[in-house]
DNA sequence: TGTTAGCACTCATCGCCGTCGAGTGCTAAC
DNA sequence: GTTAGCACTCGACGGCGATGAGTGCTAACA
């Protein structure tokens, strides 16, 4: 026995309800709502058929069927190689994006929210990450007397930094010189370079060491893992809108889950790379306690061909069509939005 | 009839058991747990006395009392007054503070984490405001051929600030200089005056004008709302913990409160601003859907006078005076971390 | 050989009801 | 003023039968 055209049809019948009401769905169900011209007695047998393949559990004897993992990943997969996405939501997107955004955190959160908003399920966006960025220009700003503002600017395009530091009464056109001479030391150089660099131009420089020292405490610090810092997270409350997860008890670990949110980067980031979807399905998140979720996510890229990542977390009985047209959308909003000239 | 010794004394004891366990506390319980040398029947007759004086509820018949908000009024003050707050998680809180912080917002949030283990509830800390910041320094610094970043230094000593912005190739020196002018005249005004300063100054200068313009637009933007940014939550999911919200609808309200962080922002600020603690207990919070909620806020300050809050929402049994010391410890380091050198 | 009608069977859900026990209010005695 | 005793209330809990959705199987039909 295996899979036929009408087998197919089937099942898409069973996953598209349940997909909408979350009730297991029976034999009847299928053959009057979804007008197959097949009596129930038939669909049922077909739904005997589906079980035994793996594609449909049963929760009791006398429930009706809810659609497996593997349901859903064949599911997606003729979903995504048939094209069936939409894309009437295009520009209702950059609409959400009209307000100009300085920060690319803004921009993350912003689009957070506003994928959240589209699909109804709990949203992340991670920051562009891959290539450790270069440093183009390095600059020190007075703060206060005995404090300066280190203002790295790096390729991304994107600035990343600003660490306060101390040093004995320097005025502002000496401290403009000492910028301008670490930045003809450091230019091109990505931080870490600029890290494993930084102790031997200490020992040169005799006069201002305690600025390079510090500039030195705040790269390594910079260079060790904070690098998943800034993980925009939106609409967490929605997960609670869906009867699976009811379940105080689940939610409250879901919640904490996404609280910690450098296991949400870990969980989110694709460690592929290379595909522009990934969808994890139920067991294949491989996150205990989440079997029951799905993880869309798409990537991003900006000028210098960093990646960021964009990712739904829902129920595995979620919207995937909808979801994936969604991160679709935003994925290239955002890559336009990165790569075209930063003032937008 | 009027409130005496022992009345007080037994509202403390029906208090302290119902914020312990959450449940109704009948008379055996006072009589048994707390031996106050009286029997049950006693206990009951006050009890009743104090249910007059509208200390205690009653859910239900041939339930025990649970404290009403007045009664949680009543113990606050007193606690307040008597000073019963205890100091050893002192050294405990600085300990969280030990890596260096640079970022204000990473202060804050690392607070918010802080306040929400110590205590087991929800936290939330807002940045510092009050009046308006003053303008130390501008600097402009290049990020690429077309676009500079605008930095102003402000005398909260916190740096606020950067934004992205077009130009037609200039190289860093005449930057600088730029930055050196806009300094000169911009020094020690608020970044309003700013504002309307400087269609008068684009006038004047002609060239560079494009730069001014875009300084313009981002100020305008800046000053108009935008400030109540960025509000730290920690620990949003320990809410569930508690009995109180075990109902996932009252779950959701409380949490989809919480993400919409400007509203947060408005519920925690304490207008007063004179006082050091604020508690608002169930009714008096005013805001609809958190009646069985309490909220604990403090202030902190920074060198130059701006005001900040931290704040704990929990269920109205909470453990105010675990609360309220915390929270008087955490006042004060952040206010020793603001006021203090910046290099901490 | 595939489809369908019919039927017995399973099992979760719901409302009902009696029991249990915590807690109260009242009264009378100390 | 305090306490013991007692009747009473009422929510929580568990057992029970009815209900109904849904299944699997069998036999008849095209």
């Amino acid at each position: 026995m295996d899979m036929d055209e009408r087998k197919l049809r089937i099942l898409q019948a069973i996953i598209d309800d349940y997909i909408l009401t979350a009730v297991p769905v029976g034999s009847r169900t299928i053959s009057k709502k979804y007008d197959m011209g097949l009596s129930s007695a038939t669909i049922r047998n077909e739904m005997s058929d589906l079980e035994e393949l793996g594609y449909l559990d049963q929760p009791h004897v006398s429930a009706g069927r809810i659609p497996s993992a593997k349901a859903y990943r064949l599911y997606v997969d003729t979903l995504i190689r048939s094209g069936r996405i939409t894309d009437d939501t295009a520009e209702s997107i950059s609409e959400h994006f009209a307000g100009r955004l300085h920060q690319m955190e803004d921009v993350i959160d912003r689009a957070a929210r506003v994928i959240s908003d589209l699909t109804e399920y709990t949203a992340v966006v991670l920051p562009p990450k891959g290539k450790q960025p270069c440093i183009r220009t390095v600059q020190l700003v007075p703060v206060s007397d005995d404090a300066a503002l280190v203002v790295i600017v790096t390729d991304s395009g994107v600035v990343r930094d600003n660490v306060v530091h101390v040093s004995s009464q320097i005025d502002a056109d000496t401290l403009y010189a000492i910028s301008r001479s670490l930045t003809q030391e450091l230019r091109g150089r990505t931080l870490q370079e600029a890290c494993e660099l930084l102790p031997e131009m200490i020992g040169r420089m005799k006069e201002n060491q305690d600025i390079l020292q510090g500039l030195y405490g705040y790269l390594q610090e910079r260079g060790n893992g904070t690098q998943a810092s800034h993980v925009a997270v939106g609409g967490t409350s929605k997960m609670l809108r869906y009867p699976e997860y009811n379940d105080v008890e689940k939610a409250r670990n879901f919640l904490s889950l996404m609280e910690t949110r450098d296991k949400l980067a870990d969980i989110i980031s694709t460690n592929g790379g290379e595909m522009a979807f990934t969808v994890r399905i139920g067991p294949e998140t491989g996150i205990p306690g989440m079997e029951d979720c799905s993880i869309v996510t798409a990537t991003y890229s900006t000028r210098n061909g960093q990646q960021g990542t964009i990712g739904v977390i829902g129920p595995t009985r979620m919207q995937y069509s909808k979801v994936i047209s969604i991160l679709n959308m935003m994925g290239h909003q955002l890559t336009d939005m990165f790569s075209g000239e930063e003032q937008k």
